[in-house]
DNA sequence: GCCAACGTTGGC
DNA sequence: GCCAACGTTGGC
């Protein structure tokens, strides 16, 4: 998953009340599919700091409960409000996820890049926007292999 | 901050 | 259902 740390970094996720958070703001069809499909609750999530430098894996989450409705396209006061979507209906789901582990340093995407096994993943792979991208097993591996913590 | 690449919208 | 126009993302 990724975030720009200006709008929120794996700081102010570990800040939160157990370390844990809603992952809000996703409005991109495809990311939220990922959500509310794909993802099992103890599920191992990598934190992509995009958009700063360096760009990298700064750490790990688990994805701590079950999708539900993205609160903030129901509150006209958010700057993520969908006026298109209803209670109902509701159009953006989401999931909270728990802090687990920081890398320490980061692993930095250029080091990805260079990563014999990690070639295949969609964050090198040119105009990938996609800001929730699913990751291989002995891709999460080689990741803490390069982050020097034992993959759980 | 720029801008290419991408995703979405909406008129037809 | 196409596709031009528009808005957003994210590496640089």
């Amino acid at each position: 998953m990724k975030s720009e740390p200006d709008e929120f970094s794996i700081d102010d996720l570990i800040s939160r009340k157990k370390g844990t958070t809603y992952w809000e703001g996703i409005r991109n069809y495809q990311a939220r599919n990922f959500m509310r499909d794909e993802m099992q609750i103890g599920d191992g999530v990598l934190f992509y700091h995009s958009r700063t430098r360096p760009l990298a894996v700064v750490g790990t989450m688990n994805v701590a409960g079950e999708p539900y409705p993205d609160p903030s396209q129901f509150d006209p006061k958010s700057k993520y409000f969908d006026p298109k979507s209803t209670k109902d209906n509701p159009r953006w789901i989401l999931v909270d996820v728990q802090f687990t582990s920081r890398f320490n340093p980061p692993v930095t995407r250029d080091r990805i890049r260079e990563t014999p096994g990690l070639e295949d993943m969609m964050l090198l792979k040119k105009g990938s926007r996609l800001s929730i991208q699913p990751v291989a097993e002995q891709e999460w591996k080689i990741i803490h292999e390069l982050a020097g913590v034992e993959p759980k």
